[in-house]
DNA sequence: GTATTGACTTTCC
DNA sequence: AGGAAAGCCAATA
């Protein structure tokens, strides 16, 4: 196994995404900030690409600022209709009412 | 050492 | 409302 990121920010990252409370969503950048790393969204995105490899997570709970799902993920807007997570379009979610509380 | 890229964000149009 | 450009950090080449 190749480690692609630094095993100390994947923890940082996977250890608030689980904290995410079910029908709730948070963005990346919401998570960046959490982990001391405003600026680093990108890097969230990134290592929740690689989470499901490194253990169970609830990565479809993390959208972009705008409600926008990942991109070449189909599976996410399944995955957050069954948590009652409200949505926009089918492929935006609500952020307006389960933005998760910061 | 610099250049490129990425599940991003913000600002401007 | 949706698209483009700039900005940001970390990893890869």
């Amino acid at each position: 196994m190749k480690r692609i990121l630094d095993e100390a920010l994947i923890y940082e990252i996977l250890s608030v995404v689980e904290e995410i409370p079910e029908g709730k969503v948070a963005t990346y950048g919401q998570i960046a900030r959490l982990i001391g790393r405003e600026k680093n969204a990108r890097l969230v995105g990134k290592v929740l690409s690689m989470s499901e490899f490194y253990g169970s997570y609830p990565c479809h709970r993390v959208v972009s600022h705008n409600g926008r799902l990942a991109p070449g993920w189909a599976e996410q807007k399944y995955l957050l209709e069954e948590e009652e997570v409200p949505m926009k379009d089918d492929a935006h979610v609500d952020l307006a009412l389960c933005r998760w509380d910061c």
